[in-house]
RNA sequence: GGCCCGGUAGCUCAGCUGGUAGAGCAACGGACUGAAAAUCCGUGUGUCGCCGGAUCGUCCCCGGCCUGGGCCA
């Protein structure tokens, strides 16, 4: 049996997987993209070396953080994991933020080998003019996008130029079923102490050193690297680059983990049809 | 005590000679299959400080009061 813990960021995912981990013998995997980039700990929230050292701990600190790890990935880290976890029969508790991870963790999602194709041709065209195009070549998927989501409209375009086939038609072989047996559990919190827990967190993280941590990768590593996408060193960098001062970062990282718990909250409520919505480990099912 | 400026959305503020109000940010809702802590879409949530007056009709005009700031005593 596999346990699937979402939840909003800062909602207490990572005690509850680890609580449950150790009531029926399980082992934690990592689903937050973020928390498996090594050097990157006080603002990404890992568990802590206690709670690490007591049960084993899956695709924590694999990354450098000039590495980067798509979906797809992702994906292929995963799922040899899990598969060999459950050949023993040990529980799998799959925790983290990242929602589509864990769709393409659990889900028959399936992603293609990507021949290297020129682009470059679509770089220079503007979002209408991109969409135009996808019309041509997936009119089903352009029906889904807005000509502004030029990031989507741009993959959908190079699905087809790299595999050949468009995206419409490359969903249309999967069945969209889950892979595995699953019980998907997400972390009820009221907005109003979900935001005031995140406002804790962020000065916690900055008592803790957030920014000095930030500085230091900055200076190993420069500052256009994978890892600094993640909230919390993005405003840092924005910091050290004398853009803000002290309080404007830390108030935009309140804001922008505001924002991605909503975000997130959103995606779950929608994206896990079984999802049951519980408080604390007394509300989880097990087996036997 | 006198004079001046202000009080409009959660915040900062617009509002043409009177026709019951709108921007940015925030907030909220939504989409999501190789950038997902990313990207994108949608929504105005309001005793226009309060009371009275003039007017067919007021955020706008008149009077009083409350309140914040400044200047002079």
């Amino acid at each position: 049996m596999i346990y699937a813990i979402v939840g909003p960021t800062c909602s207490g995912k990572s005690r509850l997987a680890f609580e449950i981990a150790k009531k029926i013998h399980g082992e934690i995997i990592n689903c937050d993209v973020f928390q498996m980039y090594k050097e990157l700990n006080i603002g990404t929230a890992k568990p802590g070396k206690k709670e690490r050292d007591a049960i084993r701990h899956h695709l924590f600190d694999i990354l450098s953080p000039d590495q980067y790890c798509s979906v797809a990935d992702y994906q292929k880290l995963v799922r040899p994991i899990i598969d060999d976890l459950l050949s023993r029969n040990i529980p799998v508790i799959i925790v983290g933020g990242g929602g589509l991870y864990l769709r393409a963790a659990l889900y028959d999602y399936e992603f293609h080998e990507q021949k290297i194709v020129d682009l470059s041709r679509f770089q220079n065209m503007s979002n209408n003019e991109l969409y135009d195009y996808l019309k041509t070549i997936d009119f089903d998927e352009s029906k889904k996008l807005h000509p502004n989501n030029r990031q989507r409209v741009m993959r959908a375009i190079s699905i087809y130029m790299q595999e050949g086939i468009s995206k419409s038609e490359l969903l249309a072989t999967q069945r969209h079923v889950l892979l595995y047996k699953v019980r998907f559990y997400a972390i009820s919190l009221p907005r109003e102490g979900l935001y005031r827990r995140i406002d804790d967190r962020v000065e916690k993280m900055f008592a803790d050193g957030l920014l000095s941590e930030a500085e230091s990768l900055y200076k190993k590593y420069g500052e256009n690297i994978p890892a600094f996408r993640a909230i919390g060193y993005k405003e840092s960098i924005g910091y050290l680059n004398g853009l803000t001062d002290v309080n404007g970062a830390k108030e935009a990282i309140k804001k922008h983990t505001r924002n991605y718990a909503k975000t997130q909250m959103t995606f779950y409520r929608h994206q896990f049809p079984t999802l049951q919505w519980i408080r604390e480990i007394k509300d989880v099912i097990f087996d036997e």
